[in-house]
DNA sequence: ATTGCAAGAATGTCAGACAATCTGGTTGAC
DNA sequence: GTCAACCAGATTGTCTGACATTCTTGCAAT
């Protein structure tokens, strides 16, 4: 027998199809956190049929994107900044974790993607264009995650940062922040370069506070 | 506005029901690992129609509880020995930290709950009942995750619990295995009732290691 | 202004249907 | 006898349509 090379293209079916683009709606702020959204208005944008759609809304709701009351249906749910801070917890938890292993497992070939990740984000973060900060320094962290020999905790992590992604956006376009993050991320990449398993832990400790309290400020300058 | 009593009860939907249902089902080990789910047969088992059905399994999906492949339908999951590793690491750094935060905010009330669930692992212990001794022994967690202070730690672990509950009957049915684990639970909680967050920690990673080993003894011998 | 009600909108759930795909066993060729 | 091709049944993916229940909203009445 040939070794399950895995070429069989499992097929893309409505369901994730539609999962995914819900998805990207949420995630770059198409629907306003609190808003409704209406079985029948989605079914024709997507041009599906309300099964196939409720089942990717039960998708989005167990990934805890959106929340279905009862004879109310779905909605995004806007976070509460405790929620946040929760999340924000548990996010330090898992990055410091991952960060500490990835310095001492990470190869040579994944450390220059980190890299050249890092300097992504330089650029973007020079270029004042948030979108492309938030999207660059997501980069990198799902570089150091999926490097840290555990991929439990990189779902785990994917999962939560996604939750938190209306903040991030607001966030990173604090006056600063960018330079400021671009310094921390670039502490942590040289633990990791290094090897130092401490320090990488301790950097990316670091990087995570100063985002929390940015996302504080943030949002409560900005509501 | 009079505070929100959430007096609300939302009404239990079909789908929640069923949802409900098969999670009970895998977790005790009805479903073996491995077995695929036909539509049609727990349509017909649970009495309701498919696309409610589909709907509950998108959920489980999304939990991880199962696994569907396109044009192949669900599934549960055999787990692999290093995938369960992974599930295990992670749980350790939650509940090791929950375990500290509890010991530094736990109300006492709460703390003499935690004091009966251990009573009733002890008595299960003694019983040889191995799923009573899950049971309690996840009671007993579940309250020190539950007074952590951060839903969103309890939200994680009990999503990962969840995907392990197979391997934890099968280790609590180790020789021993129940009454060592009886000693490092009564640790955790004395370190907890005296509020020392160090000991605390210490002591719940004690316990959760040797749950790991427990646990992969029991699957190398199992199978 | 507040309350109550009624029409409309939206959801929860079902039944039935059909095409695409998978599975297992049978047939046929070598 | 073994291996390959193939066919029938089983199963899933998806749609349409329907209807009862529940929520929302605007209007009317006090």
């Amino acid at each position: 027998m040939p070794p399950d090379l895995n070429l069989r293209i499992s097929p893309r079916t409505v369901q994730q199809e539609t999962v995914d683009k819900l998805r990207l709606a949420i995630l770059s702020g198409l629907f306003q956190p609190g808003s409704r959204l209406i079985e029948s208005q989605l079914c024709a944008q997507l041009g599906i049929s309300r099964p196939s759609l409720r089942e990717a809304l039960r998708s989005l709701e167990a990934e805890r994107l959106i929340e279905i009351v009862p004879n109310r249906g779905p909605a995004v749910p806007a976070l509460s900044w405790e929620e946040a801070t929760a999340i924000y917890e548990v996010r330090e938890l898992l990055e410091v974790e991952a960060a500490g292993r990835c310095a001492l497992r990470i190869p040579a070939e994944q450390l220059h993607e980190l890299e050249r990740s890092l300097s992504a984000f330089e650029e973007a973060a020079a270029s004042h264009d948030s979108m492309a900060q938030v999207t660059t320094a997501a980069d990198f962290y799902s570089i150091i995650l999926a490097n840290c020999g555990n991929p439990i905790l990189e779902e785990v992590h994917r999962g939560l940062v996604a939750r938190i992604s209306f903040f991030r956006g607001r966030s990173m376009s604090l006056e600063g922040r960018a330079q400021s993050s671009l310094a921390e991320m670039r502490e942590i990449f040289e633990s990791i370069a290094a090897g130092d398993e401490k320090a990488a832990r301790k950097a990316s400790k670091k990087h995570l506070l100063k985002a929390k309290a940015a996302a504080k400020v943030s949002m409560e300058n900005g509501i």
